[in-house]
DNA sequence: TATTTGACCAAGA
DNA sequence: ATCTTGGCCAAAT
């Protein structure tokens, strides 16, 4: 396989394609890359290159939990909240409906 | 080059 | 329902 681009910079494209409002998971993202790296993906996030750029808060666990977050997971939640996604102890509400996929 | 590190996931003595 | 365990893969050490 030829891969020009780093594995994290197509992170990031996908990503940025999750309208306000949604979220995304992981394992979403790995699998529109057609690879089963969902750890990588996480650990790109926590990098994050692209701070203002990426909406990196929208991505959250496949269990409906909201993962980590590289400014304190409360601070994720919160941002969340404010695009309309209620989280109730550290679980998205109504994860299923909120939930954006690729296919 | 080899080993370790995660913002993960699915399954289960 | 909750916790533990093994597997997963790119990047950083």
């Amino acid at each position: 396989m030829v891969r020009k681009q780093k594995f994290s910079e197509r992170c990031y494209f996908f990503l940025r394609k999750v309208p306000k409002g949604k979220v995304t998971t992981y394992k979403e993202i790995a699998k529109a890359m057609h690879s089963k790296a969902y750890r990588a993906v996480g650990n790109a996030m926590n990098k994050n290159p692209y701070a203002p750029r990426v909406p990196c808060h929208r991505v959250v666990s496949s269990t409906g939990e909201i993962g980590g977050y590289a400014h304190g997971t409360r601070k994720k939640i919160e941002m969340l909240g404010k695009e309309g996604i209620k989280v109730k102890n550290e679980k998205i509400v109504d994860f299923e409906k909120k939930i954006y996929k690729f296919d």
